[in-house]
This record gives structure tokens, C-alpha cells and sequence, in this order.
RNA sequence: GGGCGCUUAGCUCAGUUGGUUAGAGCAGCUGAUUUACACUCAGCAGGUCGGGGGUUCGAGUCCCUCAGCGCCCA
């Protein structure tokens, strides 16, 4: 025990001395119902390091400190998602390069000094390259927070979601749920993102309010009887035009459900339908059908049997429109050709002016335009709105599965209970399969291949499948089975796949990635006990992970979900990057220490959004300082003195500090079983200050006295037992100075421990309340030298007490204390029914 | 449009199944002074518990309703 304790110095000490005794390192010989498991949520290490993490992973560890303490092996590994399109688009931006799959491999390609504007062209083996090298590099940087921040994890069960076990796990699920049906391919038309030319899933959409205009554009009737007026926000899309459409029970278009018009320019006639999904109120009431505006477009095309006329191409421009063809004509060939030769290859921006330019000098444009704000569907990452393009994607089946995953939903225990809400909403919500490929570089590819007949068209029914005991591979420069790799594009040959893996679709096996699934580490783990995680979250990882565990296992993937909240800036505000409010757990971390920062993340409660507030970290450190002086006088007091046991607490005032002690531990018990930590931390919090503020006090006089009188011994007892539990029970909250003050005095660590239990105690002593009555005297003796100014430690002539008899006992029983903490020369008691404190205090002679 | 959460002292938040004068910390104010701790200790002051209505002997807590803030889904 140091002459003049301090808190600096304390991180560096003990995360050293934790890796050499190997604290967290978990036995795997462990039973399954001797573990307690883990599901770690990976973080995307090419995101910036984000106080979010330090919040919601202090959660985890706090449960896992508590599980490990009360006896659990521990199961609690780290993974890194570095595969996937932010780790892409960071690669692109800090080397300036950029992809060309059709691009050979360079060995020695080196990456530009500066990155320059015009990014520079390289193979995908070289790009993938750099993607390692980056997230490498990525990695340390949030493994030494976590080091940092004392999160007790066991380092020897790191994983990340791009390494050839992850890809062998995710290609094996991958090819176990195509064997079963549960994913299939198909193409069809798919939310694109045009900038990144790749499918997205419904899971990464995000709707945008964006200012648009209708546009009021005349249809002649295909009768040459009038015309009809629709309106538009895309009006770019005409060439498309499949149909137009009105609600059924619209009585302005009863009369032209089943008749046609003719598109102005393109001169193509259209049939007019009725479905319920028109809307009456927008706009005119009746709508153009094109292949495809947005997702109700596709909905109307799959369900009233269009065709297809789809014009945008994967880099957002036009592509040749097949004017004529059996399913496409037009009643003026020469006319829709030429004006569409004016469209191709353009932007949609580009065309939608010339289209617009067109209408109003034909006369079809009726109008001004009318200015409208409307929610547009992007990618949560992307800049510019979504189209939809035709192409071909795997999908897991998941809108024919989905009542038993809302039924796994409701199995779940969610903390708070409030979360599966969420849930339930988005699994109620879902309108497409997932689409779990990406038309993407860096990610785990399918591990298939596809036929070429002899005049080298594609067989994509038959996919060619790899072995089992193959994988990883990468169909792109792994020959197909049976195959040799002269065979690749040539006819009778083959070709690879060319997509990767969704980053979910991979991440969502962290439980069979870290668990090494097919090894025997799986079954002692799986069902993991824990996931915790963010809420933002919910409709990704969580629900993947529900449905991949659902196919493969049969089972829930986890018991229980632990949902943080998120991290408000100071005022309040959602931080964001283009804010700028975004704080960097680093400089706080070094300011306030670790424990101070996780002092502050435990007072978040599960699924509370909470605000950054220097001032509770401050209060973090605060205790710290405290457990170590505190434990400083206790352990001096108790120097010496040997066998202290719990039957040697006899004092009255000490036996009811016990009880109080004993109700204390119950409930952060049970608060910490119910994953309650803050509810933990508060109490005990409240129990520490107490302790040392008036126990102490009212001990010390007695804990200085003869170690063989027994009400000094009774002294010691209490404060050994005291001191022993609550070092314990703020461990999981401020580790490193738990663990500094606990070595003064044990041999091993306080992260190994046991628990706090009540056999500790010799059972819990029956609360008597002497403990609270002479805190009230006190409080009343303190009030009285503060009201006048003077010194704590000047003496009370006099001190009445007046209460009802059977309390008058109980505070006579700690008289004792209560004198020497008081100074008090002389105390009388008076039989009264209202609680009351006189008090004289000595004069100033 | 459907759903969820929040609204308690200047600030941040506790208030378990309804039960005595509504709690804590911080900030503020007034003091103390060093045999664990100035990164200390004591004390004081500060709230018609978002508004309205209802149930009840009794409501911060239960019910209805309105408002504001935040979020999820469509």
C-alpha cells in the first residue's frame, strides 16, 4: 500500500499485469452451463472512433465483469467488420485509387505519394491488398481503445469478418442455406445506388425529404377521344411508360379502366389499370407506370403482370430503348427513335430537361410546374437517390419465413423490454427478400460458379458449388470444380461468381465465426447469453443474426439483447459527421481516466439515449479517488489485526451496517441479473458515501482502540467486511482502482473474485435502524456547529435527544459512536412522540 | 399514417407492485481546516412531479385526453 495513493498510473499498471496473469482468458474446457457468453458486436473499423463505442461497449463489459465475478467462464471475444463498402470507400479516398476488377494483378504496384484527384485504376487483388493493409492498421487503433478503456475482453479471441475463417465460415452457411432452399437467385428489379453501382438491401435505405415538382403531362386517349392528365414527379421516365394507374373506386377513371392512351413523344400506347395502392389524393389521382420509378412501380408490374421497358443502366444513365420490339411498340417508330436519340447515355438529371423542354413545346405540359417536398429512398451512405435497376442478385428467403421471425422476436428478452418494438415493426415491414449480394470488390465472395454452353451463354440455374472442404475460395481466381482455370470465359467453360457478399450477411455468423462453429467451442457457447448492441442496429445485425441462427439452428442466436442508447452531444443534439458534433473518445479518455469515462457510460440506462457530461466523468474520477483513500485508512486500521470474522461484528450500529450491507448486495445482485447495471452502480454508489462519510466517522474512534476489545474488534470486522464488498461491487464500474486497492490485501484478482453473497456476511444480521437514527442525531449535531460556523470537531456541552422510547434504545446503542463522532461532553435522553435534537455546544472559553 | 420512449429542483437524473413532510449528484450559497482524502468535509437553499380530467381514503406512480421533444416503421 503506497504512502500517498494516487489513480495516475493505475491504467498502464494493471492492463500489463492483466495480460500476463491472463485474467480474462476463458477456459474452454468450460461446460456449457459453467459459461457465459458473449455475441461482441464488431465494429466497422473504417468508421471513426466514435464516444458511442466506449458507451455501449462499457455496457457489455460491465455484464460480463459481473458474469465473471459471480463464477461464469466467460466467453467474451472481439471481432473486427472490416469487409464491406465503408472500408471500399475509405480505401479509395486515403490512396486514391479506385477498382477495375478487369484490371491484372500488379506485384509491384505501389500506391500513389498523395492522393490525387483523377484516382488511379487498379486490379481488385491489388485493391483488396490495400483494403487489408488499411484495416490493419484500422484495427489497432480500436483495439487500443478498448485496451484502454479496460474492457475485458479475451484478446485471443479476435476475429475479423474478412479473414479466410470468417469467408470459410460464411461461404459454408452460405451453401447450407442454398441446399435447403432458404436463398435463391433471381433478377429482378433492385434498389441501386448509382455512385457505388451496387444492389442495396431494404435494411440500408433511409428516406430523405427532397424538394421535387409535379409535372402536369397530357396523355391522348388511344380512341383519339381526348386526352387524360397525370402528374409526375419523374417525368424523365416517360419513355418507359408501361400503363397508367387509378384507385379502383375512383370515379373520375371508372370510364377508362381498360382502354389505352398514347404517350406524348414516344407515341407508345399504354393500357389504363385500377389498383388500390393509386392514390386518389396525389396529384391528379392517376399515375404513369414506369420500368421503374420507385418500389410501387415494381409493385404494380409484378402484380398487374407489365412488361418490361427499364431505361436506367447501373451508372445512372440511359440505356438504348428497344423502340418497336414485340412488347415495346409505338405507333411513330422514326419519331420515338429520334427523340430518344437525343436521351441516351445521359443523366437522369439531363434527360428529365430535355424531356421537360420537349413536353412544353408539343403542348403536353400542362401548366406550371407545382413544388413539392417528398421522402426519396437512398442509401443510408449514399448521395444520390436510389433507381432501380434489373440485374441479378441472391436472396435469402425471408418474407415467406415471417412469423416464425417475428414469433423469435417476442422469445427474446430485450433490455429494456420496450426494444422488441422495433423489431416486431421492421420484420412487419418487410416488402422484398434480402438481397444479400453486392456488386462490390472487398467482401466475401459466393462460392460459386457458373457454367458457359458452347456458344458461351451463362447458365445461371445450375451454379456449380464449392466443396466443403475447400473453402474459402474466390471464385474469381479459383478455378471451378472439375474445371481448370484455361477453361475460365471460354465457351464449355466457366465463370466465377462475380459478386460479394453482403456485410451483414457475414457479420450476421458472429456467433458461428467466434464460436468456431464445427469445433467443439461452438456447443459450449451456443446459444450465446448476451447480445448487446446500439438500437440503430436492430433492422441489421440483430435481425440478421435472428435469421441466420433461425435457418441454420433452429434456434434463437442469443437469450437476451442489452440495447444501448445512443450518445447525445453536451446539448442534447444527435451527433452526426456532417454536423461536425461528433467526439472522439481519445482526448477523455487521457483527461478523465478509464474509469471515470465507464463511471459515466454505467449511468446510462439500458435504451436511454444519454448526453456526454464531462461533469459525471469528473464524478467517476471522483470516487476513484475515494475507494483508494478510503481503503487506505481502512486497511491501515486493520494492520495487525488477524481472523477478523463475521461473528466478530457485534455492536449494534455495526450489526445494523451490516443489514444494510446485506440489502444492498440483494439488490445490485438482482439489478445486475436483470441487466440493470445503472440501478447497480446507484446504489451502491450511495452506500460507499454513506460508509465513508458517517460510518467511518462514527467508527474511527472506536477502530483506533485496543484490537483485543471487542467493540473494537466488532470495528474492524465491519469495516474488513465493508471495505471487502464494496471494492467488489464497484469493480465491473471503475476496474483499475477496484483492482489497486483490492491487491493491497489479496493475493489474485478482483476480477476473479467471487461475487458478494450473504454467506459472506454469516447471513444477513436483522436491520435494527441504528445505523440511520444516529445518522439523524449526527446529521442534527453537524447542522447545529455549520449554522454557527464552528469546527466539526468542537464539543457539545450538551446534547438532548427527544424520541418515542423504543427509538430512544436504539439510538442509546450507538451512543457510543455518536459521542466521540460528535464531541459530545454529555447526552440526555427525553421520552417524546416527535423526533428532536437539542444541542449546546460547548462556549468559546 | 401506425407505433415506441421521454417530460420530476437552474442542469443531469432516481423514484420497484399507488402509502407518511417527493430524493440524489452537479451547479449556487454559507462555513470548516489538514492523525484516509482540498481530486476534502459539513450545512443551507432550490420542485403546485408538462397541462386538463378521472379512479381511489390516498396519485409523481393507475386510466382518459391534450401539448411539446426524440426515435422507429410505413
Amino acid at each position: 500500500m503506497p504512502e500517498k495513493p494516487t489513480i495516475e498510473g493505475l491504467e498502464t499498471t494493471w492492463l500489463a499485469r492483466w495480460d500476463d496473469e491472463r485474467v480474462y482468458h476463458f477456459n474452454r474446457s468450460a461446460s456449457r452451463a459453467e459459461v457465459y457468453s458473449i455475441d461482441t458486436p464488431p465494429p466497422t473499423v473504417s468508421g471513426s472512433l466514435h464516444i458511442g463505442h466506449v458507451f455501449s461497449y462499457t455496457h457489455a463489459d460491465l455484464i460480463a465483469r459481473f458474469q465473471r465475478m459471480s463464477g461464469k467462464e466467460v466467453f467474451y471475444p472481439m471481432g473486427w467488420d472490416d469487409n464491406g463498402l465503408p472500408t471500399e470507400r475509405r480505401v479509395e479516398n486515403y490512396f486514391g485509387v479506385r477498382c477495375d476488377p478487369s484490371l491484372p494483378y500488379d506485384p509491384d504496384f505501389e500506391v500513389p505519394a498523395s492522393p490525387a484527384e483523377a484516382k488511379v485504376s487498379i486490379s481488385r487483388k491489388n485493391f483488396v491488398e490495400l483494403c487489408q493493409r488499411l484495416t490493419a492498421t484500422d484495427e489497432e487503433v480500436f483495439k487500443n481503445l478498448w485496451r484502454h478503456l479496460g474492457i475485458s475482453v479475451d484478446w485471443t479471441l479476435e476475429y475479423s469478418t474478412i479473414s479466410p475463417h470468417s469467408q470459410a465460415i460464411s461461404q459454408r452457411a452460405f451453401l447450407e442455406m442454398l441446399e435447403r432452399g432458404e436463398v435463391y437467385s433471381s433478377v429482378a428489379p433492385t434498389l441501386w445506388d448509382v455512385d457505388f453501382r451496387t444492389a442495396v438491401s431494404q435494411a440500408e435505405l433511409e428516406d430523405r425529404e427532397r424538394p421535387a415538382n409535379y409535372h402536369r403531362v397530357a396523355f391522348a386517349r388511344g380512341d383519339g377521344a381526348g386526352q387524360v392528365e397525370i402528374e409526375t414527379t419523374r417525368p424523365e421516365l416517360l419513355a418507359s411508360c408501361v400503363a397508367l394507374v387509378a384507385h379502383p373506386d375512383d370515379e373520375r377513371y371508372q370510364a377508362l379502366f381498360g382502354t389505352t392512351v398514347v404517350t406524348p413523344l414516344f407515341h407508345v400506347e399504354v393500357p389504363v389499370l385500377a389498383h388500390e395502392l393509386a392514390d386518389p389524393a396525389k396529384g391528379s389521382g392517376i399515375a404513369m407506370i414506369c420500368t421503374f420509378g420507385d418500389t410501387t412501380d415494381v409493385t404494380w408490374w409484378r402484380e398487374l403482370a407489365l412488361p418490361t421497358r427499364a431505361l436506367i443502366g447501373r451508372d445512372g444513365r440511359f440505356l438504348p430503348a428497344d423502340f418497336g420490339a414485340a412488347d415495346w411498340p409505338t405507333r411513330d417508330l422514326a419519331a420515338a427513335t429520334a427523340f430518344y436519340a437525343q436521351l441516351e447515355g445521359r443523366s437522369v438529371n439531363q434527360v428529365r430537361a430535355t424531356v421537360v423542354d420537349a413536353l412544353r413545346e408539343n403542348g403536353a405540359l400542362i401548366g406550371e410546374l407545382r413544388a413539392i417536398t417528398h421522402p426519396v429512398k437512398f442509401y443510408e451512405k449514399g448521395e444520390r437517390p436510389l433507381e432501380i435497376v434489373t440485374s441479378r442478385q441472391w436472396f435469402v428467403k425471408t418474407l415467406e419465413h415471417r412469423d416464425e421471425l417475428l414469433a423469435r422476436g417476442e422469445q427474446l428478452q430485450w433490455h429494456p423490454d420496450f426494444m422488441k418494438h422495433r423489431y416486431r415493426s421492421w420484420v412487419e415491414g418487410l416488402n422484398v427478400d434480402w438481397n444479400i449480394s453486392r456488386q462490390r470488390f472487398f467482401g466475401v465472395p459466393f462460392p460459386v460458379w457458373y457454367r458457359l454452353d458452347e456458344h458461351g451463354v451463362v447458365d445461371f440455374d445450375h451454379p456449380l458449388l464449392a466443396d466443403a472442404a475447400a473453402l474459402p475460395v474466390d471464385p474469381s481466381s479459383d478455378a471451378a470444380p472439375g474445371f481448370d482455370e484455361s477453361q475460365r470465359h471460354q465457351p464449355g467453360g466457366f465463370i466465377g461468381d462475380p459478386d460479394v457478399m453482403d456485410t451483414w450477411a457475414t457479420s450476421s455468423l458472429s456467433p458461428q465465426i467466434a464460436g468456431r462453429w464445427g469445433t467443439d467451442l461452438f456447443e459450449r457457447i451456443f446459444p450465446l447469453d448476451l447480445r448487446p448492441q446500439a438500437h440503430e442496429i436492430i433492422r441489421t445485425w440483430l435481425f440478421s443474426t435472428v435469421v441466420r441462427s433461425h435457418f441454420q439452428h433452429d434456434s434463437l442466436p442469443f437469450s437476451d439483447a442489452l440495447i444501448s442508447g445512443w450518445v447525445l452531444d453536451p446539448d442534447r443534439k444527435k451527433m452526426s459527421k456532417s454536423v461536425g458534433n461528433v467526439v472522439t473518445p481519445m482526448p477523455l479518455l487521457e483527461l478523465h481516466g478509464a474509469d471515470a469515462l465507464r463511471y459515466w457510460a454505467a449511468s446510462g440506462r439500458p435504451g436511454t439515449d444519454t448526453a456526454i457530461d464531462e461533469a459525471q466523468m469528473k464524478i467517476g474520477r471522483r470516487l476513484a479517488i475515494k475507494v483508494l483513500n478510503v481503503s487506505k485508512f481502512v486497511l491501515g486500521r486493520l494492520e495487525g489485526v488477524e481472523g477478523l470474522h463475521a461473528d466478530d461484528v457485534r455492536e449494534p450500529l455495526d450489526r445494523d451496517l451490516a443489514a444494510i450491507l446485506a440489502q444492498l448486495i440483494t439488490d445490485a445482485t438482482a439489478a445486475f441479473q436483470g441487466y440493470d447495471y445503472a440501478r447497480a452502480l446507484e446504489r451502491t454508489e450511495a452506500f460507499f458515501w454513506s460508509f465513508c462519510d458517517n460510518y467511518v466517522e462514527l467508527a474511527k474512534s472506536r477502530a483506533y482502540g485496543d484490537p483485543a476489545d471487542p467493540a473494537t474488534r466488532s470495528a474492524h470486522a465491519t469495516l474488513s467486511l465493508t471495505l471487502a464488498a464494496l471494492q467488489r461491487l464497484l469493480a465491473p464500474f471503475v476496474p483499475f482502482v477496484a483492482e489497486e486497492v483490492w491487491r493491497w490485501w489479496h493475493e489474485g484478482s478482483v476480477h476473479r473474485a467471487p461475487w458478494p453473497t450473504l454467506e459472506e456476511l454469516a447471513g444477513a444480521p436483522a436491520a435494527t435502524g441504528v445505523y440511520g437514527a444516529v445518522g439523524d442525531v449526527l446529521e442534527a449535531v453537524r447542522r447545529e456547529k455549520s449554522t454557527h460556523k464552528v469546527s466539526q470537531r468542537k464539543g457539545v456541552a450538551e446534547l438532548v435527544v427527544v424520541a418515542a422510547g423504543d427509538l430512544l434504545d436504539v439510538i442509546r446503542s450507538g451512543q457510543r459512536d455518536l459521542i466521540d463522532a460528535g464531541v459530545v461532553r454529555g447526552i440526555l435522553y427525553e421520552e417524546g412522540d416527535e423526533f428532536a435534537v437539542r444541542v449546546t455546544l460547548e462556549s468559546e472559553a
